[in-house]
DNA sequence: TCTGGGGTCCTGCCGCAC
DNA sequence: TCTGGTGCGGCAGGACCC
């Protein structure tokens, strides 16, 4: 039996904030914009926050008329990222077998070592305290998809296990949106179905569910549903693309503003490839127009690049292909299809 | 009325090669 | 020479994740 845990971070963006600065403490706290009538989401509400019914992804105005007295930061990457490392590696010294979920999550292995996983999850969340002041929340299960729903369920500073006997009664009464891949759409379509717990959906057969799902994705709801996960924890990803986007504070319809932003996106798209050692052969270029329909057009190029020059110009041929008749909110960038550099030792080139 | 930015994966469609 | 099946790469869109 393996037994899995995964490690979520409390608030992580409003805990590293309040941490550096103890004048936050114990206020409510909006990470994702220093402006709050300006465009944007919120990334990280702190508990407080919270308590207002400001969440994650909704928008800054929306956040702000909930809580207008709330302190409004923006997003400082750069430090979480520092933050999360330090974490990481911390991780990695109890078990080297650690899936990295992004900035503020991760899965790790244990089933190697010789000690209860309670046990290893207590020390765990001791030493994370100790080297950054953070607190986090575990979970414990014998695979990845019941181990990320555990953490979730005792929420801050919580400590969950959960077994197989435990699915029927602590999984199956849960709202089917708590199961990783099964977002707003998805929950919608399932509740038009009188679907709405995880145990209903565990008594759906798995035809019907492939019918109305896919082949993919209806057996992964079945098994999911019955707590089924034998996927192993991925301990190293290569990135397949690299992009850069963004959303202007007032639609625009200047075909010239447009064209300007996307040279320099692709400036920095190229900066951003160069500094990962990669380059890439299809460059999507990705339009928003003001009532949030979304395009893209892509071009494949016969060789792999990171030139800022070869990117632009591939981006200027799909820019030419929209029709520009409406106003545009955003304008990305995206290269896919990467390999990493060759790296030469020595002089044998 | 509002809806960021950076990613992954899947599906359906199309054209092409065999 | 024509037709059809199949596999594959490229492309566009959509859903989802943090």
């Amino acid at each position: 039996m393996r037994r899995i845990l995964h490690i979520d971070m409390d608030a992580f963006f409003a805990a590293v904030e309040q941490k550096r600065n103890s004048e936050l403490i114990g206020k409510p706290l909006v990470i994702g914009g220093r402006d709050p009538t300006q465009r944007g989401v919120v990334s990280t509400a702190s508990y407080e926050a919270r308590k207002f019914g400001i969440h994650s992804a909704m928008p800054l105005r929306t956040a702000y008329k909930l809580c207008p007295h709330a302190v409004f930061l923006p997003v400082d990457y750069e430090e979480y990222s520092r933050v999360s490392e330090t974490i990481k590696l911390l991780l990695r010294e109890f078990s080297p077998i650690m899936e990295d979920v992004g900035i503020d999550e991760a899965f790790l292995d244990i089933s190697q070592i010789d000690k209860s996983a309670e046990e290893i999850a207590k020390e765990i969340k001791a030493k994370i305290l100790e080297e950054t002041g953070l607190t986090c929340s575990i979970g414990i299960a014998p695979n990845k998809l019941l181990a990320k729903i555990a953490s979730d369920m005792q929420k801050p500073n919580g400590l969950t296990i959960i077994t197989e006997d435990d699915i029927e009664s602590r999984i199956w009464p849960l709202p089917v949106r708590k199961l990783w891949g099964v977002g707003p759409k998805t929950e919608t379509y399932l509740k038009e179905m009188s679907i709405e717990t995880i145990g209903k959906l565990a008594a759906v057969p798995l035809d019907t569910l492939i019918e109305r799902f896919g082949e993919s994705y209806g057996r992964y709801l079945c098994e999911a549903s019955k707590g089924i996960d034998e996927s192993p924890l991925v301990t190293h990803r290569e990135p397949k693309s690299t992009s850069r986007e963004i959303t202007f504070q007032t639609d625009i319809s200047n075909w010239q503003d447009i064209a300007r932003t996307l040279a320099e996106l692709t400036r920095e798209v190229a900066n951003d490839l160069k500094q990962a050692g990669c380059k890439g052969r299809t460059i999507t270029v990705k339009i928003r127009f003001s009532d949030f329909e979304t395009h893209t057009r892509a071009k494949t190029i016969e060789k792999p690049t990171n030139s800022a020059d070869e990117i632009r110009t591939a981006a200027f041929d799909c820019l030419k292909r929209f029709a520009l008749k409406k106003k545009v909110r955003l304008v990305g960038v995206r290269v896919g299809g990467l390999e990493k550099l060759k790296v030469y030792i020595g002089n044998n080139l």
